[in-house]
DNA sequence: TCCCCGATTCCCT
DNA sequence: GGGAATCGGGGAT
C-alpha cells in the first residue's frame, strides 16, 4: 500500500510531447468570453487524471448570475484576483464546481467547468463516483470535481502549476453555443459552450433556431 | 441574528 | 417530471 499507483496510461506523453502545448496563465488573459468557448477541446487534469473540456459556461461581474455581481466577499475573492487561478464554490451544500479565473483582470470574470470526457484516469474516477457509466462521470459541473477530486482545498491555485495540467486542444473543434442552465438571472445570455455532438454534455444544446 | 435560496444531483413516482 | 438533501453566503430585520 506503500506503492504509489501507476500513472494513467498516455499522460506521459502528453506531457513530454510538443504536439500538446500547455496551456499558461497567458492563456486566460484575455476576455472571458474568447477563453471560454477556446477552452472546448482542451484537456484538464489534476494529479494527472481528468479528460477533455466539453462543456463551459462564462461569468462576470456585469451578469447578474454571477457571484461577483455584488462586488468581493470571502467567498469569491479569488475571481476578483489576477487570472489563471482556479475559483472553487460549495453549490447547494453538497457539491463543489470548479471555475478558471480571465480577463479583464480585476472584473472577476471566470469560466464554468461544466463537464469533460473522461481520458486519464478513468478507474479512479469511476471509483471516487461509485459509478461505472463513462458516460455519466463527469457530466456536470459537481459530478466532474467529484471525479477529479476537486475540492475547496484547489481554491486560489494557478492552472499551469502542480497539481494541475491544461493542454491546448491539437486541432480546431465545432463549438456550439447556448443559454446557461441552472439560473434565474440573466437567462437569456448565450454564454454556454459546448463541442459539438459530444456524448458526455451535462444536457444537450437546443437546435439553434428553437428554445430558451 | 434570522431567513431564504442557490452556477446540482439523485431518487422516487 | 417532481422533490429532497444540505449548508454557507448574503440580504433583510
Amino acid at each position: 500500500m506503500a506503492q504509489k499507483p501507476a500513472k494513467a496510461p498516455g499522460v506521459s506523453r502528453l506531457r513530454r510531447n510538443g504536439a500538446a502545448k500547455r496551456l499558461t496563465r497567458a492563456f486566460f488573459a484575455r476576455d472571458v468570453l474568447t477563453v471560454a468557448p477556446d477552452l472546448i477541446g482542451a484537456t484538464f487534469l489534476v494529479d494527472g487524471v481528468g479528460g477533455i473540456i466539453v462543456e463551459v459556461e462564462a461569468y462576470h461581474h456585469t451578469d447578474p448570475a454571477a457571484h461577483s455581481f455584488r462586488g468581493p466577499t470571502p467567498r469569491n475573492q479569488v475571481m476578483f484576483g489576477p487570472p489563471g487561478f482556479v475559483y472553487v464554490y460549495r453549490s447547494y451544500g453538497i457539491h463543489w464546481c470548479v471555475n478558471f479565473v480571465c480577463e479583464p483582470a480585476g472584473s472577476a470574470s471566470a469560466v464554468l467547468i461544466r463537464a469533460i470526457e473522461p481520458t486519464f484516469g478513468i478507474e479512479e474516477m469511476k471509483r471516487r463516483r461509485g459509478l461505472e457509466d463513462i458516460r455519466t462521470l463527469c457530466s456536470g459541473p459537481g459530478k466532474l470535481t467529484e471525479a477529479m477530486g476537486i475540492t475547496i482545498a484547489h481554491n486560489g491555485l494557478a492552472l499551469d502549476a502542480q497539481p494541475i495540467e491544461l493542454f491546448a486542444r491539437p486541432s480546431d473543434v465545432e463549438v456550439v453555443t447556448g443559454v446557461r442552465i441552472g439560473i434565474t438571472k440573466a437567462v437569456e445570455l448565450p454564454w454556454r459552450f459546448g463541442l459539438k455532438g459530444s456524448q458526455f454534455l451535462s444536457k444537450p444544446f437546443a437546435p439553434s433556431s428553437r428554445g430558451a
